[in-house]
DNA sequence: CCCCAGTCCTGCGGGC
DNA sequence: TGCCCGCAGGACTGGG
C-alpha cells in the first residue's frame, strides 16, 4: 500500500527517466478493467509525444512525471506501481511511456487491482486541481504549529484524522498505526483533546518514522505487491511495531499483546499498554 | 460543515 | 483439492 515512504522511494527510483523524450503513450491492453484515465491514451500521446521530461515530483501519495507543459499524474492508491523497465508481472501493466534515453527504455505503470488513476493536466493547473481544496500539507514540509492546529480542528479519533489527505497529505493506514504507537497515544483519543506535549510527540515520530521508512525503501507486506522502481521489495516492514501484528506480543514493552480495532472501516492495530489515555 | 458508510477492484487466505 | 466468501484500503461520492 503506497503511503509516503513507498510514493517517495518510486520517485527516487524513476529519476532516470528526468531528461529522457517521450516517443509513445502506449496501451498495453491490459486483460483486466481499463485504467481510470484522463483524458484518452490516444490523447495523452498526443499531447506528450516528442516532449523532454523535465522531472519527477511527489505531492502526498501522488507522483508527477513533468514536462513542458503538461504533468502525468499518476495515483497509485492501494496497488499501484510505478517503474522503469520491468514490473512485478505482465498483466498488470496498465499504462507505457516508451522513452528516448540512453538510461531507461520505458516507464511503465503497473497496478494489480487497478485502483488508481493517471491523469493529464496543464502543469498551471497542478495547484489548483490537485492541491487546493484536496491535500493538506505534505507530512514532510508541514511545520510543527500547523501540524496541531490542522489536527486539533477536529473532533475524529486522531487515527482516523492522520488519514485525511486533507489535513495532512502523505500519511496512510500503516503508518498512522506506527507512529501513534511510537508516540505513547491511544489511537481512538479525539483529535482536539491531544495537548500540545502530545502533538509534539506525534510530529516527532511521524517525522523519524517516515525518513527511516524511506531510507529502507518503504515497507512491503506479506501480499508482496509493493515494490521499488526496480521491482525490489522494501525492507521496513521489519521494523513495524503493531502493524498487522494482531495477538502477537508487543516489541516495544512486551506486556500486551497488540489489538486490532476497526476505526472509519480500517484496521487499527495499537498496545494497550503503550498507548494508555 | 462535519462525519460516516458505500463503492471501486483483484488477489489471497480461511473455512468447509 | 477446489470452491466460495470475506477481507485488504486510498480516495471519492452521497447522504444524514
Amino acid at each position: 500500500m503506497p503511503e509516503l515512504p513507498e510514493v517517495e522511494t518510486m520517485c527516487r527510483g524513476i529519476s532516470p527517466v528526468v531528461g529522457a523524450t517521450i516517443k509513445r503513450v502506449v496501451d498495453p491492453n491490459c486483460a483486466f478493467r481499463p485504467l481510470k484515465i484522463q483524458p484518452t491514451i490516444k490523447t495523452i500521446h498526443r499531447q506528450l509525444h516528442g516532449r523532454l521530461i523535465t522531472g519527477v515530483s511527489r505531492i502526498g501519495k501522488r507522483v508527477l512525471i513533468e514536462t513542458e507543459p503538461f504533468a502525468l499524474v499518476l495515483q497509485p492508491k492501494m496497488t499501484g506501481l510505478v517503474a522503469i523497465d520491468r514490473a512485478p508481472d505482465a498483466a498488470h501493466v496498465r499504462l507505457i511511456l516508451t522513452l528516448a534515453s540512453n538510461k531507461v527504455n520505458e516507464l511503465l505503470y503497473w497496478d494489480s487491482r487497478g485502483l488508481g488513476t493517471v491523469a493529464l493536466i496543464p502543469k498551471d493547473d497542478v495547484q489548483r486541481q490537485l492541491v487546493i481544496g484536496k491535500l493538506g500539507p505534505d507530512a514532510l514540509a508541514i511545520t510543527e504549529s500547523d501540524f496541531f492546529e490542522r489536527l486539533a480542528s477536529t473532533h475524529r479519533p486522531i487515527k482516523v484524522a492522520l488519514l485525511d489527505q486533507k489535513i495532512l497529505a502523505g500519511v496512510g493506514n500503516l503508518y498512522a498505526s506506527e507512529m501513534l504507537h511510537a508516540a505513547h497515544i491511544d489511537p481512538r483519543t479525539p483529535a482536539s483533546k491531544l495537548n500540545s506535549n502530545a502533538y509534539r510527540r506525534l510530529f516527532q515520530q511521524m517525522l523519524r518514522i517516515l525518513l527511516e521508512a524511506i531510507e529502507h525503501e518503504g515497507s512491503t507486506l506479506s501480499d508482496g505487491t509493493y515494490r521499488n522502481a526496480l521491482s525490489r521489495e522494501g525492507s521496513y516492514q521489519s521494523k513495524h511495531l503493531v502493524y498487522d501484528r494482531e495477538d502477537e506480543n508487543c516489541r516495544s514493552c512486551g506486556k500486551s499483546a497488540i489489538v486490532r480495532i476497526v476505526q472509519a472501516q480500517r484496521s487499527t492495530f495499537f498496545c494497550p499498554t503503550c498507548q494508555k489515555r
